[in-house]
This record gives structure tokens, C-alpha cells and sequence, in this order.
RNA sequence: GCGGUUGUAGCUCAGCUGGUUAGAGCGUCGGAUUGUGGCUCCGAAGGUCGGUGGUUCGAACCCACCCAACCGUACCA
């Protein structure tokens, strides 16, 4: 039989599971400062429970591990963190305070291909509020979302929290007459597609769009066989997005402009009210700009939502800084507001009423960010941002990384998303006769984990080793742990109402087999122990002990060749005084190793 | 699911147009050294050559099917 993990499944070792715990408190601890509470669900839930299952099915839903209890139940372990606290909510509504702000932390489990970064059993750190009908708990998740990210380290213009509202998509399929039931298939089609602008770019959403694309590996994907007018319209509205778009265009209209870039570009870039008005004048006046055109210039320059950099790049705190510092022909020169981009939005799609709704709920959002002072660099509503095709019913937010990831062989992977959530209006009335709307938030651990080693914001740094008592004689057992014990208790000490002091330092006695000497050494040295004690017959006989800074001697031993000069030097080693009744020297000599940098004990 | 690539020791990989007993480095373990880590030297263990079937006097090598992994793609509540 050989040893395997199952496929898809990991296991995870010392740095690794404090690297996490580390993580884990600094997003509980910004989460402990909005208010948020914790709750714990276990891992099984009724399989209907979580939503998505096929009814009359032999086997529950595909994708979901599930078992038959005994009494003929179908449980499954629960594939997300949203849909069992939906389940607890309803079934404690009537002692929950209500809005209710609860995180959680677990492991959640997809029966799915495994892949790069992406496992079958994986841990999501969540956090939701119940009974907040109004958009500014969305907003406030998102600016809560914006904190987590720079709570874990990550400098601010290297992620982005974008946003968007299920209603604007909404409005959009309906515009090209998508609404309905009968194109529920179409419709999930359709966004599908949109998702997959940055990677496929606009030639392969239009495919997607119309009749189906085949990708480089041969394989056909069927398209929403929309017409052209109705991919055009999707493509207007998808491109908001699409970074290489805005560049050319800029360059197209840079060259229409002529001469009149001089005159043109300083007003844009002080944009106002007043500014446009005039922008537009001298545009027509001086720039030979026709109209169509000057809604692009106005749109490109003042108000294009695609303010987020290309990957890799670092922003500086300050938005309008970035662009000054980077386009200084101002050729690219862009003012991101938030407010304006809804503006923009409204403008351009107000023959559209079903868009509305989820535009003004956009609107009133980005002013919350304005006025809480969080810029684009932090939240940028992108109406082309897809996501939660499923339950959600308002806002949706996802959390971005914007810098280079590579992995164990030092390629760079493509990360994206590290988290995400949204407005979920129907979830717990599943379960309820009364509607209950919430919001919520879920940031994927295991792959902010990854991206975080990446960025050096992990800690990682090996915690110190054990104190090694080493066996010399292997009949004085009693002694050693005695000794063990002095200085575990004098290295551990304890305030008057008996909580530990300080980081745990440990020591232990050589438990293997303490026949060769050396390999005692040995284990000490791959435990990264600072020191070790050695007493013998000799030191036993003098009322001593040695105390071998292992450090210290790995230091000395550089400029040791010979093997039996180097036994002989017994390198960083010192003998001090000790008996049972007195081990202050003893304790005294380790501790002096310890506060040694060296000695790992900084 | 679809397409491609790859499977030889714990790890990284050699292995010639098919030829007899399948190798190396690293790692592991033991010894040189019964009281001292590193270096050095010596030695050992470790393989159904992914599996099954076929072609052949003979298969790690050729063929078929299967399995697995990786990459892309699709799905991802």
C-alpha cells in the first residue's frame, strides 16, 4: 500500500498552518472592528439546504460531496460559507439581533477537477449582514473588503475592490431581450462571456457572443447566438472595461485633435462642470472634433471607469499623482470617479429604464465612498465586472490582486480574484415566509495565502527551536527531565493570575535512541534548537553542565577543516555550575543564547 | 467533459536504430568517530520501468486499450 493524499486535497505543515493563523487574525481583527461577531455552522448541511440540488436524484448534485445518513437523508458537505448561514440565520431568527453582523472562518469542499492553486477542500473566511435592505451595508462591506486587504499587508493601489450591481447586467440582457425565463441559458451565456473580456479580449466575447469560438486547443465553446446589433450593444458596454480599447482610442482622438491637444488636454485634466462645457467648445472650435467624438473625448478623459493599472504595476496613493507621474505627455491622462462613472453609465445607456435601478443604487454608493474617503485606488465601480451568476440580487464586489504572481517553478500565474460577495436578497427566505435580505462578503484563504507568500507579507519566518537536553547516560532519564523541566518553567514564566508571558519557548529531552551521541546533535540542529545541554559522567562529577550554543558553533566550525579538530574544538560550548538545587547558571547561560540574535531569539 | 503533453528509485533525470544483470546526482540509512552538528571518505537500502494485453527469439523502448499527473479549455453554486 503506498502513502498518498487524495487528489485535489493537501496537507499542510508547521510554517505553513502559522503563516495561516497569522492571516486569519489580522482579518478577524478588522472585521472585531466593524462590529462583526463570530459563529461557527458545521461542515454537513441537508443537502437541500444548500441550495443548488436535483431533485429525485440518486446522487445530490454534482460537484458537492455528499453521503445518505442512515434516516435516508442526503447531507453534503457545504461547498460555500453563504448558503449554511442562510440555514442558521432562519433558524434562529427570533433571537438573532437584527441587522446581524456575523464573520466565520472554515474549510468548504468542491468535488471538482482539481488545479493550479485550486483544491478540493479549501478555507473561506466570510462575513455578512442579515436584515440590511439598503445598499449602504453593501457599501460598507466593500470598504470593509478595501480595509482587509491593506489589514493583510497588501499596499494599496496592489489590489482593487471592484464593483458592480446585478441589476445593470440585468438591464442589459433585457435591453437586448433576454429577459424571461425561456433564456435563463442564454442569459448565464451571455455574462459568461462578458466575464471572460481581459482573458479572450473583445474578438472572443463578440464569438461567444454570436455563434461559439474555438480556443487554441481545439475545443468549441457554443456561443448565445446573439445578432450583430445585439453583440454590439454588449460590446459597448462590456468595453468600459478593456484597458487596450481606452489606448487606442485615446491615440485615435489625440491625432484628430491636431493642434488642438495643447489647449484641450490642460482643461481635462482640471475637469469640472464648467471645464467640460468648455472642453467641448474648444473641441469643436479649435480641434475639429465632431460630436460623436467629443462624447468619446469626454468620456475617455473625464470619466472612464477602467482606472485600475495593469498587472504588476505599483499606483501610489493618490490617484491624479499616479497619472501625472506616469503619462507625463498626458496622453493617457484619465480622472477616475467613482460618481462619474455612473454618470457616464446613465448618460449613455438612458434609453434604457431597467439599467436605472441598479445604476442609482450604483450612484449612491460611490458617493459613500467618496464621502468615506476611499478612492478608485481602493473601490472602483466597473459596471462590466461579472460575478455570482447564481443567487445574488443587487451589488457584487470582487477582490482583485494587481501584482505578478509566480508560482513554485517561477512562472507567473494569472491570479485574479481572491474574494468576493454581494447582495443576496433570497437566500435565507428560502427557508422563511418573510423576506430577509443580506449582504456578504467571502475571501478565498488558501489562494490569498499563495499570493501572499508571493508578496513577501507572509509570515514565514521559522519560530525558534527547542531547548535540547541531550542523554549522555542513559540511566540518569530522571535527571534530564528534571533539568528539561527547570528550564522550561524558567523560560515560560507566568504572570500572578497565571497566564504565560511572552511567546512559548520550548524544551525537551532527547527522546530517541541516545546510543551515538552525534545524532543527537543532528536532531537538535534539524529542529533549529538555539542550544543544547549536555551532561556526562564528567560535568556530572564537577557539579556541571555544558551549554552549546549551536549557532555559534556552526559560526566557529567555518574555520575548522579537519574532522577531528573539529570534534575536538566542541565549538560554542560553555561550561557552567549546576546542581539539582542550584540551575540559575544553567538558566542564566541559555537565556544569554536565546537574546542572542543568532540565537533565534529575537 | 474536450484537446495536448508526460509517466523509469523518496526527488531531479539518463537509458543509443528493441539486446541479456535498468543507471547517475541529490536525499535517506549505516560506518570511519562506544562523549559532539559541518566537511571528507567508505558502504547499504530503495524499482511489478504507471497498468493490462499484444508484436518479437528478446520490450523501459514498438502497437492497442486503460489509469494517473501536468498544461490549455469548459464548468465552478
Amino acid at each position: 500500500m503506498t502513502a498518498r493524499v487524495p487528489r485535489g486535497f493537501v496537507d499542510r505543515d508547521a510554517s505553513e498552518l502559522r503563516a495561516q493563523d497569522a492571516m486569519l487574525a489580522k482579518i478577524r481583527r478588522v472585521y472585531e472592528t466593524y462590529g462583526f461577531e463570530p459563529v461557527e455552522t458545521p461542515v454537513f448541511e441537508y443537502t437541500d439546504a444548500l441550495g443548488k440540488f436535483l431533485p429525485d436524484s440518486d446522487r445530490p448534485n454534482e460537484g458537492v460531496f455528499s453521503i445518505e445518513d442512515d434516516d435516508e437523508q442526503w447531507m453534503s458537505l457545504r461547498y460555500d460559507l453563504t448558503a449554511p448561514l442562510a440555514r442558521y440565520v432562519a433558524e434562529n431568527f427570533e433571537t438573532l439581533p437584527k441587522p446581524y453582523r456575523s464573520y466565520r472562518a472554515g474549510y468548504v469542499f468542491r468535488n471538482e477537477k482539481p488545479g493550479p492553486g485550486r483544491f478540493r477542500q479549501f478555507m473561506q473566511f466570510d462575513a455578512d449582514i442579515v436584515g440590511a435592505p439598503n445598499v449602504s451595508a453593501d457599501a460598507e462591506m466593500a470598504m470593509m473588503m478595501a480595509d482587509t486587504m491593506e489589514g493583510l499587508g497588501i499596499p494599496r493601489g496592489q489590489y482593487v475592490i471592484r464593483v458592480n450591481n446585478r441589476k445593470v447586467l440585468d438591464g442589459v440582457l433585457e435591453a437586448i431581450g433576454l429577459g424571461g425565463e425561456e433564456n435563463a441559458g442564454r442569459r448565464l451565456t451571455v455574462l459568461r462571456a462578458m466575464d471572460k473580456l481581459d482573458r479572450i479580449g473583445v474578438e472572443g466575447v463578440r464569438q461567444l457572443l454570436g455563434k461559439g469560438r474555438t480556443d487554441e486547443s481545439g475545443d468549441f465553446t457554443a456561443g448565445a447566438s446573439l445578432s450583430d446589433d445585439e453583440i454590439g450593444f454588449v460590446q459597448q458596454f462590456v468595453e468600459a472595461g478593456s484597458e487596450e480599447d481606452r489606448k487606442r482610442k485615446i491615440q485615435t482622438l489625440i491625432h484628430a485633435m491636431g493642434q488642438g491637444a495643447d489647449v484641450l488636454v490642460p482643461l481635462m485634466r482640471a475637469w469640472s462642470e464648467k471645464a467640460q462645457a468648455e472642453a467641448e467648445n474648444t473641441a469643436r472650435a479649435k480641434a475639429n472634433l465632431d460630436d460623436a467624438q467629443i462624447t468619446d473625448l469626454l468620456y475617455l478623459f473625464t470619466l472612464h471607469p477602467a482606472g485600475y493599472q495593469s498587472v504588476g504595476e505599483t499606483l501610489p496613493v493618490d490617484d491624479n499623482s499616479y497619472f501625472e507621474a506616469h503619462f507625463p505627455d498626458n496622453i493617457y491622462y484619465l480622472k477616475i470617479l467613482n460618481t462619474k462613472t455612473v454618470d457616464l453609465y446613465r448618460h449613455h445607456f438612458s434609453k434604457y429604464p431597467s439599467m436605472q435601478e441598479g445604476l442609482n443604487e450604483l450612484a449612491a454608493m460611490a458617493r459613500m465612498f467618496e464621502e468615506a474617503g476611499y478612492g478608485t485606488q481602493r473601490i472602483l465601480i466597473d459596471p462590466s465586472v461579472v460575478r455570482g451568476l447564481e443567487y445574488y440580487t443587487g451589488p457584487v464586489f470582487e477582490a482583485e490582486l494587481l501584482f505578478d504572481v509566480t508560482n513554485e517553478k517561477g512562472e507567473v500565474v494569472r491570479f485574479g480574484s481572491v474574494g468576493g460577495g454581494g447582495r443576496y436578497d433570497g437566500l435565507v427566505s428560502r427557508f422563511m415566509s418573510q423576506p430577509v435580505p443580506a449582504t456578504g462578503f467571502s475571501i478565498g484563504v488558501s489562494r490569498l495565502m499563495t499570493a501572499l507568500k508571493n508578496l513577501g507579507r507572509l509570515e514565514t519566518e521559522r519560530r525558534i527551536g527547542p531547548v535540547v537536553v541531550t542523554v549522555m547516560d542513559r540511566d540518569r532519564m530522571a535527571d534530564y527531565q528534571a533539568m528539561a523541566t527547570q528550564l522550561r518553567n524558567a523560560l515560560n514564566p507566568k504572570d500572578e493570575s497565571g497566564e504565560p508571558l511572552g511567546a512559548p519557548v520550548p524544551v525537551e529531552v532527547f527522546q530517541g535512541n541516545p546510543k551515538q551521541f552525534g545524532k543527537q546533535l543532528q536532531y537538535a540542529d534539524r529542529r533549529n534548537a538555539p542550544c543544547v545541554i549536555i551532561q556526562g559522567a564528567d560535568e556530572k562529577a564537577a557539579g556541571k553542565v555544558q551549554v552549546k550554543d549551536l549557532a555559534l558553533g556552526k559560526e566557529l566550525s567555518a574555520q575548522i577543516e579537519g574532522n577531528a579538530e573539529w570534534r575536538e574544538a566542541r565549538a560554542g560550548q560553555e561550561l557552567v555550575d549546576y546542581t539539582p538545587e542550584n540551575p540559575e547558571a544553567m538558566i542564566a547561560a541559555v537565556r544569554a543564547i536565546l537574546a542572542r540574535p543568532s540565537g533565534g531569539g529575537a
